[in-house]
RNA sequence: CGGGGCGUAGCGCAGCCUGGUUAGCGUACACGCUUGGGGUGCGUGUGGUCGGUGGUUCGAAUCCACUCGCCCCGACCA
């Protein structure tokens, strides 16, 4: 594979072996490295700055629709958690438990929360007393832990960072409303931020949250096939308001239960841009959530310190008040072919490269991470043909997913075919679904797929089931899931 | 948690089957010169209690037992 454009050498090939790819991606692009405590891994810088532009967008949509942050506790007395029957019993095998503090054993161990559902909803009973305390919308960045039994950096790790959001209503339809909106929140964050194409829709009872009445999720189709679930939005009815006597009093003067929702997305989708936009040259990243949107990398031949530099240092100066996300890479240990391998590798979108002839002919080269297509902009034009190419690399990364995704479902009728498809090359399967759970829990146990989500309103609508052929109300889709 | 694979220098590996000098190679790292528009070249160096514990043996990276970790495939999950 020494190909003539093979620059960057010590990544497992995307093709050859996308587990071990991913792993190489994400430990040499120093996004993250496993910690000395199995299944926790630490962020480093540069793929905590990633979090923390998606982070940043996120938060800016949830106020502009006026949520409000706060901060909730980490621990959760057992009882509290227990308060809520599906929640506890959806939740407690993966819990830690604190039962020592202070070197005295507690009375009440205390759960690391795995969410904070008994927490949150145990302080809005204090909270909510009438109408008029109604909407609360609050949100919270925190830390949760679980304990999985097979982690993998990003997409399932014992800790995780995350936001969740806790709401609550007065009607059934405030909360659907809300519920549906951030749904919408998540599409939008996925498609224009991250370049990832998703599909909507319901979970199915065994796939939706422990306690929700309704769970909604953001659905990505990973390059191997398998789908990631990578944001959820929870209608929580009255289940937790009953739970945990969270009632208002209405203009009626009625005594009612609230109705709630939660929603919440996380680190994972670091890890779904590393698969979704990498090559075998490492990282790709989406312009909108690269933390350096270009590098500018000065041809060190000469005395380039003297010719080259300053220019580049202008560059960078222009480029960085024209609001662009810019590096200059003027270490002297490394030669310009070493540091081009080096930031696409970090999947860096553009480099920038300056050298003595581009300083007799007053301009730049810009390169594509996509295609390493260059073109020779002057430097007055600099700014803008650079802000129209990361426009340009955001728009052809979805582009490219939306391609992928759409080539890889498959619109099949019949179980043996479902069966065939997951066992080759997998894809989102679309597909008629009766609604029984027996049809799909045969699903589950003889093609290892589940149900991703149960489409909106799909067109065309399957008409039959497609394990056991009865009338389908339900068009679903089919996939492996991470 | 079941099945499979792998742990030897920061990273990638050889050595192990068939126990025996001072444990090698590539890369990275440090220094010097050189070079510089796709991982420059040459030289000199640094760095390893061979994942851990216990055992067998005159002697263990090598054989045995246990254990920890990582990866893959299943069951559970964001």
């Amino acid at each position: 594979m020494a190909a003539e454009n093979d620059f960057v050498k010590d990544i497992t090939k995307k093709s050859v072996d996308f587990s071990a790819w991913y792993v190489d991606v994400v430990k040499k692009a120093e996004l993250a490295d496993y910690s000395p405590m199995k299944g926790m891994m630490v962020i480093r810088p540069y793929g905590y700055e990633i979090w923390e532009l998606i982070r940043d967008q996120l938060d800016r949509m949830f106020k502009e629709s006026g949520h409000r942050n706060a901060y909730f506790p980490l621990f959760i007395p057992e009882s509290f958690l227990q308060k809520e029957a599906e929640h506890v019993e959806g939740f407690a095998p993966e819990v830690a438990w604190v039962t020592v503090g202070g070197g005295e054993v507690l009375e009440e161990r205390l759960a690391v929360r795995p969410t904070s559902e008994a927490i949150i909803c145990s302080m809005y009973s204090k909270w909510v007393k009438s109408w008029r305390d109604l909407p609360i919308l609050y949100n919270q960045w925190a830390n949760v832990v679980r304990w999985e039994k097979v982690t993998r950096l990003f997409l399932r790790t014992t800790e995780f960072l995350w936001q969740e959001g806790h709401t609550v209503h007065a009607t059934a339809e405030e909360a659907e409303e809300e519920t549906l909106r951030m749904l919408a929140t998540y599409r939008t964050l996925a498609e224009d931020y991250l370049a990832i194409p998703v599909v909507t829709g319901r979970k199915s009872d065994s796939e939706k949250f422990a306690g929700a009445v309704r769970t909604y999720a953001i659905e990505m189709l990973m390059p191997d096939g398998k789908a990631l679930q990578a944001g959820t939005s929870h209608n929580l009815g009255q289940n937790f308001a009953k739970a945990f006597n969270i009632r208002y009093e209405s203009k009626e003067q009625k005594l009612e239960y609230a109705w709630q929702t939660s929603w919440g997305a996380t680190t994972r989708l670091v890890g779904a841009l590393v698969m979704t936009h990498g090559d075998d040259s490492g990282l790709i990243l989406p312009p909108r959530v690269a933390p350096i949107q270009a590098v500018i990398v000065p041809i060190s031949a000469g005395n380039w310190k003297e010719t080259v530099l300053p220019q580049a240092q202008k560059v960078f100066s222009d480029l960085k008040a024209a609001g662009i996300r810019v590096f200059l890479d003027d270490r002297d240990a490394y030669t310009p072919g070493w540091k081009y391998a080096d930031w696409e590798m970090r999947g860096v979108p553009v480099r920038v490269e300056i050298g003595p002839k581009d300083i007799d002919k007053q301009q730049a080269v810009l390169v594509s991470r996509l295609d390493r297509k260059k073109s020779f902009v002057p430097w007055d034009k600099l700014a803008e043909e650079l802000k129209r190419l990361l426009e340009k690399i955001q728009g052809d990364l979805y582009a490219k997913a939306l391609a992928f995704r759409d080539a890889s479902t498959h619109e099949l009728g019949t179980f043996a075919e479902l069966k065939e498809a997951m066992a080759g090359g997998r894809g989102f399967i679309r597909c008629g679904w009766c609604g029984g759970a027996d049809c799909e829990a045969k699903v589950k146990s003889e093609a290892a797929a589940t149900i991703r989500v149960i489409l909106d309103k799909p067109e065309p609508a399957a008409k039959a089931c497609a394990v056991c052929g009865k009338d389908a109300p339900h068009t679903v889709l089919f996939a492996k899931s991470y």
